[in-house]
DNA sequence: AAATATATTTAGTCGCGACTAAATTGCGGC
DNA sequence: GCCGCAATTTAGTCGCGACTAAATATATTT
């Protein structure tokens, strides 16, 4: 029961994030294909299945053959644990050590699954229980509640307006040396200074700084959160 | 060749520190013992041989047939990298987050496997390089010397002598509780006020506190180290 | 509605690192 | 110098989590 290996955390953690994305896309599907998951883990689609299998059986998720898979109450909850764990882990990194903001990802990725629940606890008071990472990704609350303000997506902004970045993607590191670069960080407000015809590119400048105009993908606009 | 598992990381630390007690021991013999490998890692010595003959054939060891193991220089570097990972941790989780004493060595166990090397040294960098851990160890230094003032065992003091601790062993949580409550620390000096007739016990006080008698049985009396 | 393309699962294998049961080797006592 | 016991190794198995090749289910096109 307290067993939990590192895949099978890798894979509810991928479950859930995949899930989220499908939810506020379009409207409520949560449902993971096999593929999409197998892609995210770089692990073959035959390995994602048998994974899926196992998790059913464990009761973490529920499958349904050729359909796709959904995390159950208890999945989701262990999923939120080791997301915890990864961004209490990103901002202490950051804070206590001076890790620079694209490296933490990658050292968060291996220590999430070892971090002690004394270790969290600690960790989280140090920091005075922070409710975002440093990429304003949220902390989910050791009860599973993820604090979580409207925010909306960078992407869907009309032209003109501005709004104050909230988060962005975490696991690139060379994304995240250019958003950097650029001025583009949590709690910078940006305006939206044109788009490109057909999928983009959108244009922000970053308002206070150079004024420089950004060039951001339609994938890279969507992954970027603001809050109005 | 980065690529080093948990199991043959413990394995060569294990070989490393039964090594390191052989050699303190009688003269210089350093090889190991299956069985004794074994227990020391709480595996069947069947597994123990089996990973001896792969450690062997991966030039991490030196393993004669029914004889025992022994590090080759390449061993001994990666062990002594895993246990500066080890004692530098365990060294931070004290001092930075405030783990208790007894707590810190199990925490460790399971870092030490996933500390990245960057993280390696800036937990050093932050610690001042320090040379031993909390109790008393000495680390490791990143070219494989290991810090070590001329130091003696407890046990082989003379009654009436004084002397400072220098090391207590780390690995068991009630007997670093038991030490705490009687103040035998490492900076602590103690007399060593009367030895029981065979085996112990050895009696000590630890000077300038209650100056209370306390007893220990040879084997701990053994791994606590003194500088005189 | 049939044909084709794509997603998913089944079947079978592999490496790792543990295990038990059964040989073997080597050492201390006589 | 032989004998018995303890230490060690061999032989064979298992669970985990990955893989490839091949079969099957779903989706899309016509």
């Amino acid at each position: 029961m307290t067993s939990t290996s590192a895949a099978v955390e890798d894979y509810l953690k991928a479950v859930y994030v995949l899930g989220e994305e499908e939810r506020d896309a379009d409207g409520r599907s949560r449902v993971v294909a096999t593929t999409a998951l197998a892609r995210r883990l770089g692990v073959s689609p035959p390995s994602a299945t048998n994974m899926l299998k196992k998790l059913d059986a464990l009761g973490l998720i529920v499958h349904s053959r050729y359909r796709g898979a959904e995390l159950t109450p208890a999945g989701r909850a262990l999923a939120l644990e080791v997301i915890r764990h990864h961004r209490l882990l990103e901002t202490y990194l950051a804070t206590a050590l001076g890790v620079p903001w694209d490296e933490v990802h990658e050292e968060a990725e291996v220590l999430e699954h070892v971090l002690s629940e004394g270790l969290e606890d600690r960790i989280a008071a140090q920091l005075g229980d922070p409710t975002a990472d440093p990429h304003g990704h949220p902390i989910p609350r050791r009860d599973g509640r993820v604090p979580d303000a409207g925010q909306s997506r960078l992407w869907d902004l009309p032209v003109g307006a501005t709004a104050t970045v909230a988060r962005v993607p975490d696991s690139d590191a060379r994304t995240l040396r250019y958003l950097d670069a650029t001025g583009i960080r949590p709690g910078t407000e940006v305006r939206v200074v044109a788009v490109g015809p057909v999928d983009g590119p959108l244009f922000v400048t970053a308002i206070g700084s150079a004024e420089e105009r950004c060039a951001l993908s339609k994938v890279l606009a969507e992954s970027i959160w603001v809050a109005r």
